[in-house]
DNA sequence: TGAACTACCCGCCAAC
DNA sequence: GTGTTGGCGGGTAGTT
């Protein structure tokens, strides 16, 4: 259970991915009855810690936080700057006890440097992905994903990509339902995949095309229930297939069926959370046909079976509210 | 869970 | 010469 949550910070930290951390754990939504955490923003190193942008993070909590954190999360790093021996022993220690650490762009260097990498798929920000590999050859750095969740061990691309990581978190704790209130709140996309391409090509789709991409997304987004091959998108879409799987990965970033996948997985967990629906109605109302087919692809997406996750969901209620202080 | 079949992805290359 | 499109085929992933 996710009830305290620390952000790390020290000298030159991140205002926008600190700001990332803030935001998701640290703001109060429980007027929508969504959870609220016991989020602390810790110096770990000695004051005044100066922010990139300048100004003084006055904190009055310290690196003994650690101690009780469920997650501690590293926002971006100066990778020229050693980190402190007392954060790296915390974050270890932190593993050891069950707890969660995450990154955010180049605070994976600060997991790398604590070991707790090895032998682990990692990413961070495409600019920086090289030097991380150099530095720790024991981490398979993965430079084209938004997100890696290795379990208790979880890092995240450049700026951004820390609220999608943030979002994938809360999904695995609350559910679909109250990941999608708080990005709703925060204003941002519910569902980006850890697997999506950190660089697109072509991130704004133009709308004045005939085979608009943007128009078969819509159909699909409304008929996530009917069986379709990605030949059948390809024909709505007046491409022919080659070009369409090139045009979808340059726009999207992943791969028409991918994404396809990713989608019908969404909606899916979305019907297990909020329907009755058995599993074989819910394979029938996503497109995947089958009961196995939808085992298949949620194992691999959400870890657990769709039995499991709705048995681990139903009776939690989704706003439940948890003491705040800090 | 494993096997067989099918669909998908993507590098390559030629045509436009 | 450059960029886009579309076919081919091998490897991979999905489906039954």
């Amino acid at each position: 259970m996710l009830r305290k949550v620390v952000a790390a910070v020290g000298q030159h930290v991140a205002t926008f991915e600190l700001g990332v951390l803030c935001e998701v754990f640290g703001t109060d939504r429980s007027d929508e009855g969504l959870p609220v955490y016991d989020f602390r923003v810790c110096a770990v190193e000695p004051p005044p810690l100066v922010s990139d942008a300048g100004f003084t993070i006055n904190t009055p909590y310290g690196i003994d936080e650690l101690a009780t954190a469920d997650l501690i999360a590293i926002a971006a790093w100066n990778a020229d700057h050693d980190p402190p021996a007392e954060l790296l022993a915390a974050l270890r220690d932190a593993v050891d006890r069950g707890a969660r650490v995450m990154s955010v762009c180049t605070g994976a260097f600060v997991l790398a440097e604590a070991g707790l990498l090895d032998g682990r798929r990692a990413t961070t920000h495409w600019r920086h992905a090289a030097e991380l590999a150099r530095r720790y050859p024991d981490v398979d750095v993965d430079a084209n994903v938004l997100y890696v969740d290795e379990g208790q061990v979880l890092t995240s691309a450049g700026t951004a990509s820390g609220i999608d990581l943030c979002l994938h978190i809360i999904r695995q704790e609350h559910g679909a339902a109250v990941a999608n209130a708080v990005a709703r709140r925060m204003v941002v996309p519910p569902q980006r995949d850890g697997g999506q391409a950190q660089f697109i090509e072509a991130p704004v789709v133009e709308h004045d095309r005939g085979d608009d991409l943007a128009v078969v997304l819509d159909w699909v987004q409304a008929n996530l229930n009917k069986p379709f091959g990605v030949d059948h998108l390809a024909r709505r879409a007046n491409m022919s297939l080659r070009t369409f799987n090139r045009r979808f990965t340059a726009t999207t970033g992943t791969a028409p069926h991918r994404w396809l996948i990713t989608q019908r997985v969404a909606l899916a967990q979305r019907l297990l959370e909020e329907t009755e629906l058995d599993v074989e109605q819910v394979a029938e109302q996503t497109g995947f046909g089958t009961a196995a087919t939808l085992r298949h692809h949620f194992a691999r997406h959400r870890g657990t079976s769709p039995q499991a996750y709705r048995r681990s969901f139903c009776c939690a209620a989704p706003g439940e509210t948890l003491s705040r202080a800090g």
